[in-house]
DNA sequence: CATGAATGAGTGTTCATTCAT
DNA sequence: GATGAATGAACACTCATTCAT
């Protein structure tokens, strides 16, 4: 463990301040119109203060979506190599990431725009960061052994099902989030749940059916 | 049909114009990167007869994606009418919008954007638009029917099924635009690869597998 | 003659408002301290209207000087090829000069800057300008001519006497500007009295003396 | 000589310090450009430290020219007071100049800059500064004695043959920095060959032609 | 109706100056 | 005294919107 002397330590503080008012205020309002003012406001600093921590407001946004995701990652790599089989490890790397969202929703919120249209202004400079990159591969490698193993269907490049597993994943948390579940479920619950629709979809199975939405 | 005179019909005319523009810019740069200067001049009209015909920058983008899901869904509730069975109804429906999209490559962008983040400033106006409305109780009408036969689960809210189904969809379409398909496949075959995702999940099933991607 | 029809007309009478308004502005605080806000005020008009006009501060700035140097250059030429004796052409191109800058005194003062130290951030891209390197020619081939007629050193670079020259006269108009000449005199006396000091120096010559100034 | 205390002592110091790392800045991006920031860095200082020497950058920057000038000022009263003959004062001066500007080309880019333009928010507190009036003064007390000895023309004010002076001088300089030159002189023969210059002109005189430029 | 020049509020960013440590 | 982080006013530049022609 690194020992920072009090002025870095206080420096890490107060990046931590804005980039969690950033995190609130681009989750709110989206890149371009969330403005410098806004975030240096609800970090209750004065404007100038915010470049003393971040280059521009680009610098900005992509450093908190590196650091959220550099958070993401490092806890989703430590539960995955708690546990050798395949299955377990994609349960628990749902788990992981469910939890994760729960608890940084705005983070959330941000994580699907930029996945998702807005890749305009800022996308190339994200997707050459080093996590992204590192996030990518660790989300490959599980899908790429689960093919081996005979979990996932081969038929598909492992791309598509990252994609339809990530899309998946994003409607349900999204559906949690607005509290659309009769009863809320637990993290780990809800990670079975999502591997039960990504391996046998949404059709009708012998058995199954506990009638109850409709 | 209604008969229009010369006035009422050019009005239309350059409203259509203004729309096909506004259509490539937005998806091409994004909402707030997108100039009413560039769609004009894209249009080939001056800045200020864009004003003639909507009320504001916000106006033009809602009628956008309200014309469009108008034609749309008026291309789905045709072709779906045509059948009965409630399979054939739902391959129906993904085959004509992947074929909609499909023309409309760039209304896509956006679709998916707005679907996805953007949601910020203008959503709350669209998801109160008649079509959306129309259009969601289209998809969920189908949902339920489909439930109803027992051809899709029942412990999933409509709602939930249509996020997972959308997301499905979209994934796929994204990865085909990408063409990231090792044959380009029509609308038909593609509307029941989707399917066959959506209901049979991406697990392995015995006798499925065509080991060719991995 | 080219005949614009009204826009165009129109479009070089604005133009022209914002390059006075901005001439005034630059000689009075100077280019960093100037605000394109001050000379749009000064133009009566808003701020944005002078980006309608030019590019940015910078390219404001540098179509002032190359506009001002075109006139003065385009009226040096005229005047100077209407004699043939290096001498006489040696005194038009004064006397031209003091009466546009006696006209300009803005200008002159910008002039002045440009020529001496602010060279920093426009400098380049102004002496890379045709106008300004047309002039510079103009000035260069007036002295060679001069030295190859004999009636200056040819111990030193065209380029020296020309800085010479150049500081010689700026220093007097200064003067001249200041008032601080007994009588004002009109142009084409100073141009006279100016190559007088070029040409023979400050230096006592017998019988010249006048005892007037101290 | 007036002895100083530990303190006060490196309060001169440090206040020295910062105004060599001034000169080079400002020298290197003019006034304006140049920020407090720049300075303190390059004088190893801390931004705040620089406002416990000096009140604002203006009084920065004066006090740099008021500084330098006191040097320049002293060698020259020194100097010219070794020598009677005029004629051998005035040379004495030059070369005085020159030396100092050549072991001080940062200032002497600033000296130019004021003299000639930047004259905008800083000169009237320099004008009236008591070094520059001194130095004025001293100047001018030369010019005199020269035109009582019938050395310059009589004329011309002094003031005028003293801008003259300077800019015959400046441009020398500018052109000695650009080593223009065929041949790096020394200050004593630079200063007999801008005197030349300065009491005899740029014109031709019989026998002086050493045809070697053009 | 159509035009597009004009507007001016609003944004990202800089930097002289202050002040708690 | 020295520090340098914090401040916030100020500026260049953009663009949705208006309106005279």
């Amino acid at each position: 463990m690194v020992v920072l002397n009090r002025k870095d330590r206080d420096r890490l503080l107060r990046k931590a301040d804005i980039l969690k008012a950033a995190e609130h205020v681009f989750a709110l309002k989206g890149y371009d119109k969330a403005t410098i003012q806004d975030i240096a406001k609800k970090a209750q600093y004065a404007t100038g203060t915010v470049y003393l921590y971040f280059r521009d407001k680009g610098d900005l946004y992509c450093s908190l979506l590196e650091e959220k995701m550099k958070d993401l990652l490092s806890g989703i790599k430590e539960k995955t190599s708690l546990v050798k089989d395949t299955k377990a490890k994609l349960e628990i790397f749902l788990e992981e990431e469910l939890g994760f969202f729960k608890l940084n929703q705005d983070f959330f919120k941000i994580f699907v725009s930029e996945n998702n249209g807005l890749r305009f202004a800022i996308g190339f400079r994200i997707s050459r960061s080093l996590v992204f990159r590192e996030y990518s591969e660790c989300v490959s490698n599980l899908v790429k052994k689960a093919q081996q193993k005979g979990l996932i269907r081969r038929d598909l490049y492992p791309d598509q099902i990252i994609d339809i597993f990530r899309s998946i994943f994003t409607s349900v948390i999204l559906g949690w989030l607005r509290k659309e579940l009769r009863e809320p479920k637990d993290a780990k619950e809800m990670s079975r749940f999502v591997l039960d629709i990504f391996l046998n979809g949404i059709g009708c199975k012998k058995g199954l059916i506990t009638d109850c939405c409709i």
